[in-house]
DNA sequence: TTTTGAGTTGTTCGA
DNA sequence: GTCGAACAACTCAAA
């Protein structure tokens, strides 16, 4: 019978368990085809940040491609639209990887009760994750809260051997006529993108970039990172994929880890939906923090990169420009907003998800939440990044500072950190420091040391 | 069962 | 200049 494939975060056609479902379903019997869909929901895309849409748009091009431009496009309500496609090619089947975030959760029940009124079954096969969420747990059964257990207990549950695709046709599916790509405002352009390009990317990694991993991925003035955020959050790439090919170097060790890291929040996260907005320890939101109201202009001069703190500006303009911010320099600009501005990690979070490729639910809140001290992982709340120190040891000369801040090219050395202390330092137009870092880390000591007596 | 020590990413202070 | 202690509170696993 004719079985379809609905897409998600899993553009790519290899070690796809899903989607190897959907093809040996439609295969073993009389050789029927699979349709291959992807659903434009406004609920999802809408919010999107304008690069994000355009590289999805990239990546559902290459995906195109490399399905002899079979790939069904169709907008409108998934409870609609996915029915209406298994109906119209008579399929008995949508077969998906299966999505944990709060809204895919809902969303995919809802298709499933809708599909099965009418007779059709939704398969659920892996997820992006090599090992799902919900599955690691402790002895008693409950879900880790602490990560370095959680990753000794996932590193032990180990994943299925990477999913290969039938041999015998090349074309398993159905030619549909499908709309076009959705518009996007802007000027953005991706460059690259897609399944081929993914795994580029990690064998380039491998070979040029794995070595020296644990020291050069907190240096954003290096390329010291894996570059592998996009694919992975468009499913170009599955962890599983990564993992099979990972030796057991110390820097190798240390790049699973961010793999897991990855893994442990959407655990979290698929135990506790409500953490996507909502601090997990509920204490902390007791303690007044300021929102885009109450601090209009301080949030306004944050997500321009305006504070008047190099790292922190150069960090937040590295994000609007290119939708992607080194990693050291999301935590330097996340403790900025919550411990020196006293503003709550949400409207952080909401900022990054308009702007990230990368943007992940379950990664971005906890993130959040590690900075703020709020969510697992019992980040000591006197966890306080200094803007300048931080500076100094991961962008000792200032090349990743003056790369987004052109007003402080003219200086030339690690000096740039601090422009105030420079006699040309704000000759350019750079503003001065928006608050005093030291007044501004008592003042947030201050507040967890009331929340404390009470 | 209870106790104990360790736990991604830091900073400051004082010896 | 360097180095260790202090800065909470809670989770987890091993003893």
């Amino acid at each position: 019978m004719t079985t379809v494939f609905w897409f998600r975060r899993d553009l790519r056609l290899g070690d796809n368990p899903a989607l190897a479902n959907a093809i040996e379903e439609a295969l073993t019997t009389d050789g029927k085809k699979v349709v291959a869909l992807f659903n434009i929901d406004a609920k999802v895309f809408d919010p999107a940040s304008d690069k994000q849409k355009v590289y999805q748009n990239c990546s559902l091009t290459q995906l195109n491609k490399s399905l002899n431009g079979n790939l069904l496009i169709k907008s409108g309500a998934p409870e609609k639209v996915i029915l209406e496609v298994a109906q119209k090619a008579r399929a008995t089947s949508v077969h998906i990887s299966e999505d944990f975030e709060p809204y895919g959760r809902v969303r995919d029940d809802k298709v499933e009760a809708i599909l099965k009124k009418n007779g059709i079954k939704l398969v659920r096969t892996g997820s992006p994750y090599a090992v799902s969420p919900l599955r690691v747990r402790k002895d008693d059964g409950t879900p880790y809260r602490v990560y370095t257990p959680f990753y000794r207990a996932w590193s032990a549950h180990g994943w299925r051997k990477p999913a290969v695709l039938p041999k015998e046709k090349p074309n398993w599916f159905l030619p549909m006529k499908s709309e076009a790509l959705p518009q996007v405002a802007g000027e953005f352009e991706v460059i690259n993108c897609g399944e081929e390009h993914a795994l580029n990317i990690f064998e380039d990694f491998s070979k040029k970039g794995m070595r020296g991993y644990g020291e050069n991925r907190n240096r954003p003035d290096l390329t010291g990172t894996s570059k592998l955020s996009f694919p992975l959050r468009f499913g170009e790439i599955h962890p599983r994929t990564i993992l099979t090919q990972l030796g057991d170097s110390e820097d190798e060790e240390t790049f699973r880890k961010e793999i897991c890291w990855r893994e442990f929040y959407a655990d979290v996260l698929a135990h506790n939906p409500h953490s996507e907005t909502i601090s997990l320890n509920s204490t902390w939101e007791k303690m007044g923090w300021g929102n885009s109201k109450t601090h209009a202009s301080e949030l306004t001069k944050w997500k321009n990169g305006l504070t008047g703190y190099p790292i922190v500006d150069a960090g937040m303009r590295q994000l609007i420009e290119t939708g992607w911010m080194h990693n050291r320099v999301r935590m330097i600009v996340g403790s900025f907003l919550v411990k020196d501005l006293h503003i709550h990690w949400r409207e952080g979070a909401a900022w990054f998800m308009e702007h990230l490729i990368d943007g992940d639910i379950a990664s971005n809140s906890h993130g959040w939440q590690w900075v703020a001290g709020c969510g697992t992982d019992a980040a000591p709340y006197f966890r306080i990044f200094n803007p300048i120190t931080q500076a100094l040891k991961f962008d000792p000369k200032g090349d990743y500072v003056r790369t987004w801040i052109k007003e402080l090219s003219h200086i030339t050395d690690g000096s740039v950190h601090e422009p105030w202390k420079h006699p040309l330092g704000h000759a350019h137009g750079y503003p001065e420091p928006m608050v005093d870092h030291a007044t501004e880390r008592e003042h947030a000591l201050a507040m967890y040391e009331k929340i404390k007596k009470n």
